[in-house]
DNA sequence: CATGAATGAGCCTTCATTCAT
DNA sequence: GATGAATGAAGGCTCATTCAT
């Protein structure tokens, strides 16, 4: 990966980006050869950046996991400790409506993720979210982040539900934000 | 589906048996096959029972919905107001935790109990046991059917997650709960 | 065959009669279910009394044939020697229109009746009505059975074509009498 | 379709030829499996030329249309009018005993040909053949079109039949022709 | 004898993966 | 490195035929 000529790295980013879009739309169980479609390349192309399709669903999902913990550790950094990570809870939920994958993702949808456990990740910068917002008095104390990953999961997979509009959204997240404040 | 000769019964039972089993464990996506294996039985005759696999499917979720509605409404008619929503709530997820099944139901598996809406079978009960809690002040006013039907399909995702042990359930649900309560 | 108990042989022709109706409809390829559901008997009975898809559908063709080659044979004997050759043609051509069985038949539609050239129990009415025509002037001295045979078959196939109505069987089976006419 | 890799074109013109020969033999009811066979290709190579049996089936009847078609029309802009209906007749009907699919052809096998209505791209030529023939005084002025696709689907079909023979052919031919002319 | 459930080979179709070009 | 054709293992489903009841 490090001595890529210019057009196989091209190509490998388009098959990334094509490979979010699809399945953040049809899901993980979307066929390889529309990922190549979409991305104007030929599904040996896919296969040679990506020897199996697992590998391409765990690069995407890493990708989106980088994403979720930069986010989480800019709000950690600069966001109003009392908030933020109810703020971040929020955007994860938001992006897991926009994109099926966010919410495959939280449940341990990449088998390399989880098995290699990289899904910890988020554990750092989420710990710190929580553990700020405790000692705001936001959260109450007995709140673990154990128990905030697994609602951020159920959340952003309650997201994918039929009827789920911003305001449903709203309400739901308010019942689970209140059950954590003191 | 009244005068089944016991042979036939028989089979029809050990097919659906079978089915729980597998679906639980694998998702609505396992094969026909392998629940034709485990019922000891050949691929034709689960076929004879279930023209479709969707209709197999239908008839698992149908079993599910069914038990549900009757514990809630039992729940409804005969236990205490103030916990009748929480016990029925904790015992769905903890049947989720058990059965890949139930969650994929609570999400709108089975295409035609979706597109039939029979899922709102559930609606009545859980509406019930909703009402009696704010009546009964156990529950804030505002909450409504839709987020608890969307918490209660979140859970029993979340209940499927890897590292879900009763403890963290009973955590996880805590903060459901204290978030519904005035 | 010739011992048969009293409800045995009411089945037997309870299964013939539905199936010369169904093959009639959706032709030789129907299947023997349906053909035990008209008859209002479990496929077991229809196995019992044909031992094989084929032996039922040899059976009916049989019947058919019977019913052809008698006729025939009335036409042979009573008829006018001018006109009987084209009467039996035209019924043949008919009955095909209304039951696809019959063109199966003369196509050679039952393996057995085709190997065992019972249908050549056809020929020999229709050579019968063939010979008396020419005798009467009526057909073309150089006209043989054969031709006969093979443009009986040919017509029979035709009234199955999608846009057949009687107008266009008239106008097709006149260019073929005419074409047999002196 | 035009800018196939070679190995790509060679193996549809393979699996074309071998359906060709299957469904000839055996009727469009032959099995994908056995075209793959004697192709000597994979089923999943049949299935990427042509994504549906019935592509399959309709490319063939295409092909065979199309050639009928164009004999046609060169018998129709060069050939003697007095003839050259029967002999596109006969070519057919020599086609026909040749391949099954010919026949099934005239009769409207291919549901996508029969439902484009495309077999009606064989009336245009047939119908200029009829009326030069018709013109030239060959034959009566009261045949119409539609008989005479009748005629030829009929005689078509019975060139399938056990005995037919090249006499036997020209005989029965020579019937219909003799009952075409004035 | 009748019943109808069970069997299982066979069919069409999809899709991840490989490999010749 | 890219291409896209070939592969072949499943998967869902049908139906003639067998056999326990």
């Amino acid at each position: 990966m490090a001595q890529l000529r210019a057009d196989a790295r091209r190509n490998r980013e388009r098959i990334l980006a094509a490979a979010e879009e699809v399945f953040a739309e049809r899901g993980a169980s979307a066929s390889t050869e529309e990922v190549a479609a979409r991305a104007g390349v030929a599904i040996g192309t896919v296969f040679r950046h990506f020897p199996t399709k697992d590998d391409l669903l765990a690069a995407i999902f890493k990708a989106l996991l980088a994403r979720l913990v930069s986010e989480a550790g800019e709000l950690a950094g600069s966001g109003d400790p009392k908030t933020a990570l109810f703020a971040f809870f929020t955007r994860v939920v938001e992006a897991a409506a926009a994109r099926r994958t966010v919410a495959e993702l939280l449940t341990g949808g990449g088998a390399d993720l989880r098995l290699g456990g990289a899904l910890r990740a988020l554990d750092e910068p989420l710990g710190t979210l929580l553990r700020r917002a405790q000692e705001a008095g936001a959260v109450r104390e007995d709140v673990r982040l154990e128990e905030v990953r697994a609602l951020l999961a159920a959340a952003s997979q309650a997201a994918l539900l039929a009827g789920w509009t911003p305001e449903l959204q709203d309400r739901t997240l308010e019942i689970i934000f209140r059950g954590c404040r003191p």
